[in-house]
RNA sequence: GAGCCGUUAGCUCAGUCGGUAGAGCAUCUGCCUUUUAAGCAGAGGGUCGCCGGUUCAAGUCCGGCACGGCUCACCA
């Protein structure tokens, strides 16, 4: 611990020690309070599967013994026989203990009990008269004391900082957001079956980086010690990844972090999850095939279908998707009209006409896709491939074959939101190093975002890359959409939130 | 960074016109052997986010600060 950090002694309220001295109790009466020696036969899931099919007298006649350990999330007291349920990791199971069966001390033990308790239970199943499978206690072990109280039982825990400060404590109490973190596992296991099918080759690149390209971003500054060296946290593992299609691994994918330092809102957090890939003799019509592929896949996986709720809407994910230029999502979503974007000077009228709240004084190609971002984007509801991209928003990506101030390059949204990036990549290295010396002079006029000039990457370059294409999903973003979630933070077990309270 | 809103018991929330704070769950005591947000009877529990101001009197009004939420800005 840093020196300038206390430690923050809270007070135990009356709750908090009425359980420590619980447990004392049982410590002073010789038990390990901390037993780690209970094994379970089933998970409640297991239990259930266990009975299943067996009708309430064959329960009865043929014992289905099992063990079963979880927290204990709700206690009904009636004397001296009682109902409790337990929670594992798959659900709830309820169990019933009479003082008759389990003796004066169990139950003894059991009265101890608090919502909260990991607790072992060893017995058998039966229905009860509501027909809701339990298990008949033999033999009742605490496994783990809780030591403070948990929120309540009905409403969870709703105050969002605390849900967000104290996760574990959420996904104790509530079943939702655990639905969205397993969604979340499974969507990630989803993309690499993908990947992996189609001979990609998973890969890890630094996430150090003394020199933070890839992307349009500021990065977060660190430092080494030994090397007294400064480094980057990466924006971005583009550039890695296509040293490695030079080097011959014609298809890598990353799935991992990438550190932006920039506000924070609904949809930004400071690290987030994207997936990248790359594959030599691709163009980006050939990743618009493969993004309705695995869009379409992990739709059917999890959510049972191409129709999914989302920000209100009803998003169908029907092949193909809607394609659309950046020029003609301002005419058809932003109510211009072709003389408003032929030029300059017509769309900075526009914009003003419009009263646009953007920077006019900056190239044709940055103000058209300023103009799209404030006048078009959230309109981007359905699926949208978004091509039609000017190269200089665009210094890594390869120039259209007919129109070279255009880059072959989409973007998708859905529900407005931008959810990957693909391009076809730029492989000419006299080229690319043009296009870093046109950010670094951004960069020298004040674009922190600019890309700095990679002189390794241009020489991986020189010793060619095949032709390739490339991309980047969100997984953060990915995952809101498929679970239907309006922040970031609720994907995101652990969002950053400043330190205090 | 700006605007708006929020912060009251362990949790979820009320709190009127400024008059020294309430409910439900949880906790504690007693009763209760098939309950389902179990039930019945009783009890305890508060730095009203923090600091300052106005006032005879502040959870309530005013100012500042902290943390959070939303919107905007920022953000390929």
């Amino acid at each position: 611990m840093a020196d300038n950090e206390t430690p923050i002694v809270e007070e135990d309220n009356e709750q908090v020690e009425v359980r420590k001295h619980k447990l004392a109790k049982l410590r002073d009466g010789g038990q390990n309070v901390y037993p780690n020696d209970f094994k379970p036969t089933h998970s409640v899931t297991q239990a259930v599967a266990a009975a299943e099919g067996a009708s309430d007298d064959e329960l009865h006649a043929n014992h289905r013994e099992v063990a079963v350990a979880g927290r204990i999330m709700a206690i009904r007291r009636m004397g001296k026989a009682s109902f409790f349920q337990i929670q594992d990791r798959r659900g709830r199971l309820q169990v019933y203990a009479r003082k008759d069966r389990i003796g004066d001390d169990a139950y003894g033990l059991f009265q101890s009990f608090d919502i909260g308790d990991l607790v072992g239970v060893t017995g058998h199943l039966f229905r009860t008269k509501t027909k809701e499978l339990t298990v008949e206690a033999a033999g009742l072990r605490l496994l783990t004391k809780c030591l403070r109280p948990l929120p309540e039982k009905w409403h969870g825990l709703a105050d969002v900082e605390a849900r967000y400060r104290q996760r574990y404590v959420d996904l104790m109490v509530n079943p939702e957001v655990r639905d969205v973190f397993e969604k979340r596992s499974r969507i990630v296991r989803l993309l690499r079956r993908f990947f992996e099918d189609r001979d990609f080759l998973e890969v890890e690149t630094p996430m150090m980086q003394s020199i933070p390209g890839g992307a349009a971003a500021k990065p977060f500054i660190t430092h080494h010690n030994a090397l007294d060296l400064e480094l980057h946290l990466r924006v971005a593992p583009e550039l890695f990844l296509k040293r490695l299609l030079v080097g011959g691994f014609e298809r890598v994918f990353e799935l991992n972090r990438n550190f932006r330092n920039e506000g924070i809102s609904v949809r930004h957090n400071p690290e987030f999850t994207m997936v990248e890939f790359y594959q030599a003799y691709a163009t980006f019509e050939d990743l618009i095939q493969l993004t309705e592929e695995l869009f379409v896949a992990i739709a059917n996986d999890v959510a049972g279908g191409l129709q999914l709720p989302y920000n209100g809407a009803t998003i169908d994910l029907t092949r193909p998707w809607q394609r659309l230029t950046i020029r003609d999502a301002i005419l058809v979503h932003g109510g211009a009209e072709e003389k408003d974007v032929a030029n300059l000077e017509s769309l900075q009228a526009f914009a003003k006409q419009r009263g646009l709240k953007i920077d006019l004084d900056v190239p044709y190609g940055k103000l058209l896709v300023a103009v799209f971002e404030e006048v078009a984007e959230a309109k981007l509801i359905q699926p949208t491939f978004l091509t039609g991209f000017p190269i200089e928003v665009s210094p890594l990506a390869r120039k259209n074959d007919q129109d070279p101030a255009m880059v072959d390059r989409f973007e998708l949204y859905i529900g407005g939101r931008e959810l990957a990036n693909a391009f076809s990549e730029l492989n000419d290295p006299a080229d690319q190093r043009q296009r870093f010396l046109e950010q670094m002079q951004a960069r020298a006029a004040g674009d922190e975002e600019a890309n700095p000039i990679d002189d390794d990457y241009v020489r991986a370059l020189e010793y060619g890359m095949p032709p390739a294409a490339g991309e980047g999903i969100g997984i953060d973003r990915l995952v809101m959409f498929f679970t239907d979630s309006a922040s970031i933070r609720d994907v995101i077990l652990f969002p950053l939130l400043r330190p205090h309270r």
